[in-house]
DNA sequence: CAGTGAGCGAGCTTCCGCTTGACTT
């Protein structure tokens, strides 16, 4: 008999790995690397790692929903890592987020890295400390299925919505377009928003104010609003003869406390107020001191700080302001559908008041710094004095109030902005007073006032809401606003405010004089309007799919996810209770709408008597004279709207305006200088030279002048455009373009390295740079640059 | 910088959430 002795050879080129761990980000493996010692090795996923196919619906409609899951090829060199580390390793630790999604990417990675389920654990920790990461590892878990399918049914709801509306859209509105749960909400909630604009009818009224001489000088404020400028009138001209006297003094104690820390909204909404950054600006400039080890994970919605900044909180405010400054304070979520896997966004050391690096960086840092500190420092107390002061002859009464801060506590660091445009009443201390105190007026003004329609978002104040909706998560707010801007649905823009004239009544020493005035209201700055495209997508999305664009919906749908997660009901069932109906909409849609154009007849031409009217056209909104159809033989004249314009708030006015263009404004230098609107919107052309306006420019009022200095302007730009050509090569120059100077080299486009100075440039040395480089597209390759942003 | 959806027509576009670079005319 023969034994065969097992001879065990050890790998050699492949050292035996004791411990791989895999959590989603690279800047999270370093920390957490440090903490494990050498016995570990940490890895990161990037991410999920797989996905729907991006060209396909990828869900199989007759195997109950099966998902077609690949791995995209910007991720195949991460999961070809980690599968060879994977093999090698002793015990696989899958340490994503606790959320829904985290749990997905732990399941996706033991599917695609095939691992064995006795050498795998499922581990999650909410901070990272030496203690809560090793405090994981000793209470590993398995990986939980029902969160799983919790998170596929989420993917597969967003995916079917998306693929099978959007296509609809491109039918019957404008190809490319697109539709989804959170984006078409976005927009909905802007047109929605600007058709209260539209529709607001501003009301006035009076407010009345009077200045007191007791003992010393005071303001105050009468205590009802005068609905009419007869009343105002009547009123003063009442007080000419009345007595004033103060009838109570009344001193009230109150408190302010400190904001919880920053989540990612917050940030992006206090950012954006106190720092003017964009919801994108903010994200970015996070992501680069959480990179730098700076402050925590900026994608959360939590407000929760771990123990251990507590404690160096607490250090930090006894040490800086003393004892009494510091309270601590424990915050809770309340988003709705918060998953709480990270903590509150912190300076990582909170002894650390200043960083250093690029002015954003350090003013975005500061902010969190004194927000964090502000979160656990006392309540600053306050207290109000409110006098009344009577008016022998009415009823009506002036109330001065007052305010003293008996101690600043959190507001010595720190003070959340708000996103009220009205004007802030600031108090003071008032002078002493007392009940039976007899006042002489030594003056009383009558205002006239308006009431505010409501405001236009911005890219943060429309984040808040979508965030009290329940809608979107922190790692897509900003995307979601980046994609309804880029579709076209939305502009961030610029108004100039208009003057409005005011009346303003004053009694002084017994005369009444009434006064006009001026003043400027309505400028709005980076605000968000909805576009014409916005609006109609918005109507035909609320006709054919109310409840996709429901503001509940997300909500319902998340009940049912968490239901999926506790396991009460299967994830297939769910999709399939909300596919056959929704399929049944889609289907009926398609057969049934017509192609939508947004019309809207505006009354008939003065001149004409035809038809004015207002549509999407081919290459955007258009106002037509006439009908398309040509009963007489005549052709409709058509005309570009203007930026600002919508096709519903034009009036008939300003649409017979736009036919007044191109216009000839006059002569200049023996040639006509005409204004038109054309594919990149007014321009002035002049010796067949093209000119944009400026924003501020308007075609319809320009004057010659005006358009004399934007032809110069454009001839200056023409004379820097060159900054270098070469006699003996017309295909290759030097260039100054939007973002500095770069080499055009035979339609193509190259970038001079950094450091390099394009005034001395050479012929040789721009072409060695043409040569090592790959050519990014000039205006021909239209195709290569659309793969480019994928 | 013109045109203003059916003058012929292939093939393309699109979702939400996790994550970072690469790269922008």
């Amino acid at each position: 008999m023969l034994y065969f002795v097992p001879i065990f050879i050890p790998t050699l080129n492949t050292p035996m790995l004791k411990n791989l761990v895999i959590v989603e980000s690279p800047a999270k493996a370093k920390t957490i690397e440090k903490f494990l010692g050498k016995d570990f090795t940490v890895k990161s996923s990037f991410g999920h790692i797989r996905d729907l196919s991006k060209k396909k619906l990828g869900i199989d409609l007759e195997k109950n929903y099966k998902p077609e899951y690949v791995v995209n090829s910007d991720k195949s060199k991460v999961v070809d890592e980690l599968k060879k580390l994977s093999k090698d390793a002793e015990i696989i630790w899958l340490a994503s987020d606790e959320d829904r999604e985290g749990e997905a990417i732990a399941w996706h990675l033991s599917e695609v890295l095939k691992l064995d389920p006795k050498r795998t654990k499922r581990i999650v920790f909410h901070e990272i400390t030496k203690t809560a990461i090793e405090a994981a590892i000793s209470n590993p878990r398995s990986i939980n299925i029902n969160l799983v399918n919790a998170q596929q049914a989420r993917r597969v709801l967003d995916r079917i919505v998306g693929f099978e509306v959007s296509p609809i859209l491109w039918k019957k509105v404008k190809p490319s377009l697109s539709a989804g749960r959170v984006q078409s909400v976005a927009v909905r909630l802007i047109v929605e928003r600007e058709r209260e604009i539209i529709s607001f009818k501003t009301d006035n009224f009076y407010k009345v104010a009077g200045l007191f001489q007791g003992d010393a000088r005071l303001k105050a404020e009468l205590n009802s609003r005068m609905s009419t400028r007869e009343e105002a009138l009547n009123l003063l001209e009442q007080c000419k003869s009345a007595e004033f006297m103060v009838s109570d003094v009344t001193k009230k104690p109150s408190k302010k406390s400190p904001a919880p820390p920053f989540t990612t909204s917050t940030l992006q909404q206090e950012a954006s107020r106190k720092l003017s950054f964009s919801v994108g600006q903010t994200m970015t400039i996070a992501q680069r001191l959480y990179e730098a080890g700076h402050i925590t994970y900026m994608r959360t919605d939590s407000v929760n700080l771990s123990a251990t900044a507590l404690d160096a909180a607490k250090e930090v405010i006894v040490k800086e302001f003393g004892d009494k400054y510091h309270k601590a304070r424990a915050y809770k979520t309340k988003a709705k559908g918060a998953q709480e896997a990270h903590e509150a966004i912190r300076p990582t050391y909170l002894d650390r008041q200043k960083i250093s690096g690029s002015s954003g960086e350090q003013r975005l840092y500061e902010l969190i710094w004194k927000r964090t500190i502000a979160s656990q420092m006392s309540d600053a107390s306050l207290e109000k004095t409110t006098a009344t002061i009577d008016i022998s002859n009415s009823k009506s009464k002036f109330i001065a109030s007052g305010e003293v801060l008996l101690f600043d506590g959190f507001l010595r660091v720190y003070f959340e902005s708000s996103d009220d445009e009205g004007e802030e009443t600031t108090k003071d201390l008032l002078p002493p007073l007392k009940a039976g105190d007899k006042l002489d007026a030594v003056e009383i003004i009558a205002t006239e006032r308006f009431t505010q329609r409501p405001p236009r978002y911005t890219e943060a104040s429309l984040v808040k809401k979508l965030e009290e909706l329940g809608i979107g998560r922190p790692s897509t707010y900003a995307p979601t606003i980046s994609t309804i801007l880029a579709r076209g649905y939305v502009v961030k823009d610029d108004r100039d405010g208009v003057d409005r004239k005011y009346q303003v009544i004053q009694l002084k020493k017994g005369n009444i004089t009434e006064n006009q005035k001026v003043e400027v209201h309505g400028a709005e700055k980076s605000k968000l309007f909805p576009s014409d495209i916005g609006m109609v997508v918005n109507d035909f999305l609320v006709e054919h799919f109310p409840k996709i664009v429901n503001f509940n919906f997300t909500a319902s749908v998340e009940k049912e996810f968490d239901d999926i997660a506790m396991g009460n009901m299967e994830w297939t069932t769910m999709i399939d209770r909300f596919y056959k109906p929704f399929h049944k909409d889609v289907e009926k849609t398609l057969k049934e709408s017509d192609y939508t154009k947004g019309e809207r007849i505006l009354g008939k031409d003065p001149k004409s008597g035809k038809p004015v009217l207002v549509r999407i056209g081919r290459f955007g909104p258009i106002a037509q004279i006439g009908e398309s159809e040509e009963k007489d033989g005549e052709k409709p004249k058509f005309a570009s709207l203007l930026k600002g314009q919508l096709i519903e708030s034009i009036t008939l006015e300003d649409a017979l305006e736009l036919f007044k263009l191109p216009r000839t404004l006059g002569d200049y230098e023996g040639k006509d200088v005409v204004v038109g609107v054309g594919r990149f919107g007014p321009y002035v052309r002049h010796n067949s030279k093209f000119v944009s306006l400026k924003k501020t420019d308007d075609p319809i009022t320009i004057t010659i002048e005006r358009a004399i200095e934007l032809i110069e302007e454009g001839r200056q730009k023409d004379r820097e455009k060159y900054i270098k050509v070469f006699e003996n090569d017309p295909d290759t120059q030097v260039l100054n373009g939007r973002w500095g100077p770069f080499i055009k080299h035979k339609g193509n486009n190259y970038k001079i390295p950094k450091g390099t100075n394009a005034h001395e440039l050479t012929h040789d040395e721009c072409l060695k740079i043409v040569e090592n480089q790959p050519a990014t597209n000039g205006r021909k390759g239209k195709s290569a640059a659309r793969k480019k942003s994928k």
